[in-house]
DNA sequence: GTCACACGTTAATTAACGTTAACTTACGCG
DNA sequence: CGCGTAAGTTAACGTTAATTAACGTGTGAC
């Protein structure tokens, strides 16, 4: 074993990471598989077969993505609910992470729920474990913030929510539609749009809250 | 010209519809490009390019599919904001029959904002005509439901609202994700998740309108 | 210098898929 | 009866796409 001439560290970002970006710009606009590999290729404008120096193939960096994300948002959901300022603060800083997410890595948001049936066995079980992480933190959180959803009755209605509220920030791909140009005249600016989803994720689980109130748990949880 | 004898009406279904249905749920679980047309005809005891008898093509299924539940959503939509017991009725109605949609034709729905990219420029057209049609039906009556939301500065906001309800409430496939099996013991019944996801939606309205209401436009438009 | 390796290229291989062709079967109807 | 048509069948065609093979080329290490 001879050399490791280790980081060119030359061009502003590593072809790997520029492939990333790329491949996740088609597929979330096309499809995983509307795109071929010779069009990523000619996106960072090495030709067709070239990829396979850097991945293992079309499956693998739809993987590489999709395990990214998945990893990047557990990570930085665990870390933003650790912040212990009470529950409330941290479900604020959950909903704030998430639509930063939402609103910044609009691609990667895109294919996290479009294209996890493109994934091979095993990698699809990956994403859904760290997506199953993800969602106990959120639900986790949610039930401390609102007590009326801490029975054991109240955790699947937790558990709905959550998802509901995924579906919710998620949703801004449809809205914002097309890449944010410059001069914005339709529509709210990103961060008009960004204090809305917030508003709006915590008027759901309000009322979600208010919505298992009348209906059982109480208090604490009155037994198994 | 000669004969034509119309309805055969002996089936439970037209093959028409049969098809339909099979290519709903296979497009819906593995996507439309996923799917081979051998497969759909397995699905529904024909083989392969028999489907041709029945439909142009691969295309022109997933067009009728997406053009059939874009109309219907539509129309069910138009009769529900008629009933003319005020906007708050209307409102009321509105979420019922989408949260019914969402549950009920869960395929549909999945396909619905997940495959229109795979759909011809015409079809995508008309397709997107009714969308926003349904759109403005419902940005109509949440605007008057909510008076905060009137003014003509609130209306991106209303619409932003819209849209992430929809995320929220089409969110369901991805929580109910596997096909409701007899003895429902994980996650809520059908009318439990109804009514939570009414309540949800209900929840972020209202705080979309309040918060504009520390923002602008208290009652009337002030001006153009 | 030259070895080895990173990084590309183009051509070939193989498989899958949508669609069309050619042909068969059942049957309502004048 | 015999005709026309709806509804299938299998075989063939043409394309497209992912992957692999075979073949350069610059460059840093020794």
């Amino acid at each position: 074993m001879g050399s490791m001439p280790n980081v060119p560290a030359a061009s502003a970002l590593p072809r790997r990471d520029q492939i990333r970006r790329e491949a996740a710009r088609l597929f979330a606009a096309r499809g995983f598989l509307g795109v071929g590999v010779d069009e990523i290729g000619k996106a960072v404008g090495i030709s067709g077969p070239g990829l396979y120096r850097h991945f293992a193939g079309k499956d693998a960096m739809l993987a590489d993505l999709l395990i990214g994300i998945s990893e990047r948002l557990l990570e930085e959901g665990r870390r933003r609910a650790g912040g212990g300022d009470g529950p409330a603060a941290a479900l604020d800083a959950l909903i704030g992470g998430h639509v930063e997410f939402a609103l910044d890595d609009r691609d990667l948001i895109t294919l996290h729920d479009r294209e996890l049936l493109n994934l091979k066995e095993e990698d699809r079980r990956s994403v859904r474990r760290l997506q199953r992480g993800y969602v106990e933190l959120w639900v986790d959180v949610v039930r401390q913030a609102y007590p009326q959803l801490a029975g054991p009755s109240a955790e699947p209605v937790a558990r709905a929510a959550v998802h509901a509220v995924f579906g919710l920030i998620n949703s801004t791909p449809h809205s914002l539609a097309p890449n944010p140009a410059q001069g914005e005249r339709v529509g709210l600016q990103r961060d008009g749009m960004a204090a809305l989803l917030h508003a709006l994720a915590h008027g759901a689980f309000a009322a979600a809250a208010g919505s298992v109130a009348a209906d059982a748990a109480p208090d604490a949880a009155p037994d198994a």
